[in-house]
RNA sequence: GGGAGAUUUCCCGAGUGGCCAAAGGGGGCAGACUGUAAAUCUGUUGUUCUUUAACUUCGGUGGUUCGAAUCCACCAUCUCCCA
């Protein structure tokens, strides 16, 4: 049987277990893992993106980890050209493709096939609109947009700028709206017969001591030395500013704040992470969810991924 | 031993007689999400109830008052100051 538009996907909360999980899978499927992390795309900071090691990956392929400079910016558009022409390739060669991660938003562009301009973000034009909504309001700004696009206006709250501002943007931009857009991006079927696989906890208190544990062994596995080094070279674009681990250091490195309040607060901040991806990935009812309990372990998780895919007469 | 001050809902913190189940922030919970998404934003948060509502709550006990988180007395705990 041919492999050819096969997909599997594992998604889930950070530190759920994906990785392990991902790399079992794949092992037992002589498949190849495709990460779908907005981080883990950025060279360096692997402790802080929690890249899985040389050891964790067991001699399985990966694709889409640490090849992108931290000064770059990066977005759902740049991913979806590069995850579309690696699992391209590995069909090409029959190998299933297994695409492992926590971004909720590439991986349901993935999967659902959004198509986006080649358009890149004109970073002037957003400059001033970020201007004039300083002048005239956050208000001002939605009003304009009700004007020209009352659909999308309707949608989004006043607080919400970078949405209104992204909005105005593109009709700025293009002379198309972000409704409109949205329609067009929708328009091609997905390419992939696609499998979804989903890791979460019954109780959420597992899960956040799971994360809690995590961050201990990344300062363990020397974090402060990764983040001291990124803040000193100054070197993140504004994507890799955003990875949960390192800004929280800052205030330590600057003595405004004790190293166990920047832990505490990397946690928290984790903690806080993983229930907007459980949101994102709740709603999707194609996801097949294993449940698990802190007793269960990576091979409970790939069992029950097999008994998923042989219900679902998958491969 | 003497003096000053504190004790508020998960946490911090406002509240000095009714408009207080109690501001604000944090956290928690729920939600949204199409080019920064590990981001951005929203709602909710004593209990019961669908609600107008009712009930319990502001360290403890008792009191003053039509009415107390707010006033008084005593007790407990903590902080500071003088010995």
């Amino acid at each position: 049987m041919s492999r050819f538009n096969k997909l599997i996907v594992i998604c889930g909360p950070t530190a759920s277990g994906k990785t392990s999980a991902g790399v079992g899978l794949a092992k037992s499927l002589g498949a190849q893992v495709v990460s779908a992390d907005s981080m883990q795309i950025y060279k360096g900071m692997d402790i802080a993106t929690a890249k899985p090691t040389h050891l964790e990956m067991q001699n399985v392929p990966h694709h889409l980890i640490g090849y992108v400079d931290r000064d770059k910016g990066y977005s759902v558009a740049s991913y979806l050209n590069d995850a579309r022409a690696v699992i391209a390739q590995l069909h090409r060669e029959n190998v299933l493709p297994i695409v492992v991660g926590g971004t909720g938003l590439y991986i349901s562009s993935l999967v659902d096939n959004i198509i986006f301009d080649e358009q890149e973000s004109d970073k002037s034009l957003r400059l001033s609109l970020q201007k004039q909504a300083e002048e005239l309001g956050n208000e001002a700004m939605l009003e304009r947009l009700r004007v020209i696009d009352p659909e999308a206006a309707s949608t989004l709250h006043p607080n919400n700028l970078n949405r209104i501002l992204r909005a105005l943007e593109i009709y700025e931009q293009t002379g198309v709206t972000i409704t409109e857009q949205k329609r067009r991006s929708k328009l091609e079927a997905s390419p992939y017969d696609c499998l979804m696989l989903g890791i979460d906890y019954a109780d959420r208190s597992v899960l956040y001591e799971r994360i809690n544990r995590r961050v201990d062994i990344m300062i363990g596995s020397g974090l402060l030395d990764e983040a001291k080094n990124a803040y000193e070279q100054n070197c993140l674009g504004d994507t890799s500013a955003q990875a949960i681990g390192l800004k929280e250091l800052v205030p330590y490195f600057e003595g405004n704040a004790s190293l166990d309040e920047a832990i505490e607060k990397i946690k928290m901040e984790t903690r806080r992470y993983a229930k907007r991806q459980l949101t994102w990935f709740r709603r999707d009812k194609r996801i097949n969810w294993v449940i698990c309990d802190e007793n269960t372990d990576c091979e409970k998780i790939l069992e029950n991924f097999r008994k998923i895919i042989a219900k679902n007469n998958f491969l």
